[in-house]
DNA sequence: CCCATTTGCCTAAAGCATTTAGGTAGATGC
DNA sequence: GCATCTACCTAAATGCTTTAGGCAAATGGG
């Protein structure tokens, strides 16, 4: 029997490419099997489970992610930094939309750990080192871009926008520019 | 036989409550079956398919939302109408959150043109009459608003914010505070 | 009141995904 | 060259979805 070369690594990649064609909750064990030309039992020798196997894709998602967010803000700083850090974002779910989903996977404590979590809350303190925030108002800062870059894109992504002017590109650019002046004048408790 | 009284309606209070119990990924025909003390067939003449069957929780679950948005904004404006509104939809999410996973089921066109999409996006502009924007930014801040509020009550059901400190609460109005602030001073473009 | 029709539920069966158990042959290493 | 490990296999159980065809209870017109 010709080995097919199937490693873990190679099936979470797959599945990444997977998701991004026919959408993250379709990855399916058996598709991925079809695709490296394997039996399905076959591929449980390198993963424990369905659930395992979209853990390490969502992994890769979140590693992906803060790469790229970490590349935007090398050399930049506040509005500049802001707004590099959102354009990734959103050029990350629009270009990989079933991997964006992915990162939204629920992990369990332990990957969750693992995982770039971490990398991307930081990241989110470093733009706000551009701002003058004190003590609770960061986190709070800090919550509101989450929310905002996640919210938008995943509305984005869902059509919510798609069917109405003016072209979500201008509308994010906008909102940018928004949390950028709302973050120079952040309103006191 | 004794016949169990299933009906759509029934079939999708049911599945909403499951939703709440065990999350909206895990509603399943054969569960509601078990439920209703019926063979898992005998559902499939009161609902077309398993997407038909989530999508009537999610139409449900829209409609409940608008609903109490409606009843929130009634007899107010300004900075009160956006609190209010705002604590619908985390208020909702919290209670119900399979409900609130089903409000954003991908709806097909046809199903979405019946939901009450278009009284949600009603309300927010409804909220933004409060604010002096004209024209397209009026657009932008509706999209900033959906996205803060989705965004934010994904977030915290997904446990983002609850292993640090502040509590969400706090957050949550703090953040509020500050799109009021943001609307009352949006930025010319 | 009776019978025809409709309606609500049933059994049977096929299709596909997940997961476990146990086997075989090719690759690796002493 | 032989033992072992590793990658892949077959077989089988379980569970959800969906369609087809059947029977019996409810309904309603004559």
């Amino acid at each position: 029997m010709a080995r097919a070369g199937v490693t873990p690594e190679r099936l979470t990649r797959a599945g990444a490419e997977l998701a991004d064609e026919v959408g993250f909750e379709q990855v399916t064990v058996s598709e991925l099997a079809r695709r490296f030309d394997v039996k399905v039992a076959s591929l449980y020798s390198h993963v424990k489970s369905s659930h395992d196997l979209k853990t390490r894709i969502a992994l890769l998602a979140l590693e992906e992610l803060a790469d790229r967010g970490a590349a935007a803000l090398a050399g930049r700083a506040g509005k500049d930094a802001l707004a590099a850090f959102a354009d990734v974002y959103r050029d990350y779910a629009l270009e990989h939309p079933g991997r964006y989903t992915a990162a939204r996977y629920r992990l369990d404590p332990e990957a969750a750990a693992a995982s770039a979590g971490a990398r991307h809350a930081q990241m989110m303190r470093a733009i706000l080192r551009g701002y003058d925030l004190t003590e609770p108002d960061d986190t709070h800062a800090v919550r509101l871009l989450g929310s905002v870059f996640h919210g938008y894109v995943s509305l984005e992504a869902a059509g919510s926008f798609s069917h109405s002017a003016p072209d979500p590109r201008e509308s994010w650019t906008r909102i940018v520019d928004a949390l950028d002046a709302l973050l120079r004048n952040w309103p006191a408790a």
